[in-house]
DNA sequence: CTTGACCTTATAGTTAGTGAAAGGTTTAGA
DNA sequence: TCTAAACCTTTCACTAACTATAAGGTCAAG
């Protein structure tokens, strides 16, 4: 299988596959007479695995992991287990913060009156010497 | 002021704001005859308002359009007012995705059983072809 | 024989800075 | 007076995860 097809089976890329194997992050498939890169069933399936995790919001890094993971057979179930905890936390942390982020600029918005006017206490209070509205 | 002054002050970095510099998002501060940036009143008040916008979550581009705003004295508020909704629906967008990535993935907890057997449904669900979970 | 669709590589751009290298200046202390 | 620390300067390289571009080789159809 040649890399377009390939990239149009998993949706991914054809420079997203290149990109992939360049930081090794999947095996390098082997080359032809012509030094197109020919696609085994294996190495499909790891784009595959790629694919999904990705499209889960894990990082090239925790797919690392999990490809690792995957191909291990005395794996334990806790660590993919945990690992994915981990990425629920983090999500939740982010979620907290742009939560923060709508709520001050909502608050903001309210406070401009929107019409043809140039005063405007958005821009007045990112002028303004204050206290940090995160935190 | 030096410049070390203006990042104790401001609480941005030194190099943080050498690069707002570089990228024309702030005048330039005059040099002394030794080379060092002299920073005025008005200069150290972009930084703070550059300092509050990235606290609030706007990009650098974003940036750059409010502080075109906040120079121009006729300027109408519903520009600002509008820019700041587009930024909260884009927030807004953001958190629905993390939302839904979060329901996944703790969906896909539920059935790993998390101990020491190899047996773990996320791994296999990754390596599985399907349909996109978010979407 | 040419056109278009493939494939290859290397390079640079994206965001918003941070870190390091390599050097000049100023100030405080011995 | 010398020196060490604490400033300041510049440029280059790095981060994440690709995407875009350039410049070129290969292959199949008409």
């Amino acid at each position: 299988m040649n890399i377009g097809a390939v990239a149009k089976q998993t949706g991914l890329n054809a420079k997203t596959i290149r990109y992939y194997e360049s930081i090794n992050l999947v095996d390098s498939p082997p080359r032809r007479e012509n030094g197109y890169r020919e696609y085994s069933e294996k190495n499909v399936e790891q784009l595959w695995f790629l694919r999904h995790a990705r499209q889960f919001g894990f990082s090239i890094d925790e797919c690392r992991d999990l490809l690792s993971l995957w191909a291990n057979p005395n794996r334990k179930s806790v660590e993919v287990h945990s690992l994915v905890t981990e990425k629920v936390k983090h999500i939740e942390q982010h979620i907290q913060e742009l939560r923060q982020m709508k709520k001050v600029l909502t608050g903001l918005l309210d406070e401009c009156p929107g019409d043809d006017s140039p005063h405007c206490s958005i821009i007045a209070r990112l002028a303004t010497e204050m206290e940090c509205p995160n935190g």
